[in-house]
DNA sequence: GCCCAGGTATAAA
DNA sequence: TTTATACATGGG
């Protein structure tokens, strides 16, 4: 029932939950309330721990969920190489991990993301839990893409999410009928997973990649949104820039970042 | 009220 | 091939 993780002393678990990378944690206080797997989890920072609370117990896949193994912390001299704007926002944004989400549950999260603000991606998805997810106690999980192939578009319209409710469609159903197989672009090789997302109508080079970051925990993936762009424009003159193997992170850092400084795009 | 948001599909040039 | 526009809804 409750488990006990030592984390390095870097690892941030309240920028890791609220840095853009997922919308399902809710903060109460000093602990964190979520839903992964369709368990109910409470977490929280003790001294050196994190104390997860959760019939899901168990420690292997906690740790792979909060991505403990790696060594974020070495990768600071990397990101410096890439001059002072990327290697302050890695600094800012120090103790970002990247969690190991549910796939099929990241792209979902991405397609409701487009051309979208946070709060709303967060109501969004809130509602379509509730109303397509299994009720739990007091949280519902996310809807199971089984369960949303068989719906119509216009089924969706309670959640609100627009335009976007027939790509939800859609990419439950390519993935229910393994036009789209998850279990395959897990073992891809970048390029070819990209192609492959971007066959869902909705799906195009940001949700996949998005996808790729999130859902399969590809860190050579780079997310260009429209505030990547802001930044890229402004200090990156070469659009073609390349942050090499680690450009996933490099994105989640200057993502963060700008949106954290907003006199800097005046 | 007005602008715009973790973009993409589609039409038009 | 490149560029413009519509899209649904609600936060700021």
């Amino acid at each position: 029932m409750i488990i006990n993780l030592k984390v390095e002393k870097s690892f941030d678990l309240d920028k890791t939950l609220d840095c853009g990378q997922c919308f399902r944690w809710y903060k109460k206080l000093d602990s964190w309330f979520g839903v992964v797997n369709g368990y109910i989890a409470k977490v929280k920072i003790e001294n050196n721990f994190l104390k997860i609370e959760s019939e899901l117990c168990n420690k292997k896949f906690w740790r792979s969920y909060f991505d403990l193994e790696f060594d974020y912390e070495a990768l600071a001299p990397y990101f410096s190489k890439f001059g002072s704007i990327l290697m302050n926002a890695a600094d800012e944004n120090r103790g970002i991990h990247i969690l190991n989400q549910n796939p099929w549950e990241a792209l979902c999260s991405f397609i409701i993301s487009q051309n979208n603000n946070i709060s709303r991606i967060k109501l969004i998805i809130s509602r379509f839990c509730e109303y397509f997810g299994k009720k739990l106690n007091g949280f519902y999980s996310f809807p199971d893409y089984k369960v949303i192939a068989k719906l119509k578009t216009e089924d969706l319209s309670p959640i609100k999410a627009g335009f976007r409710s027939k790509y939800i469609i859609d990419a439950a159903r390519r993935i229910f009928n393994l036009e789209v197989d998850l279990e395959k672009i897990k073992i891809m090789n970048t390029s070819d997973a990209l192609c492959a997302l971007q066959k869902i109508n909705g799906v195009g080079p940001k949700v996949a990649a998005c996808t790729m970051l999130y859902g399969f925990h590809r860190f050579d993936c780079f997310p260009v949104d429209v505030w990547i762009k802001k930044v890229i424009d402004k200090y990156f003159k070469n659009h073609d820039i390349d942050f090499g193997k680690y450009r996933g992170l490099a994105q989640i850092y200057l993502f963060n970042w700008s949106r954290s400084h907003p006199e800097f795009f005046k």
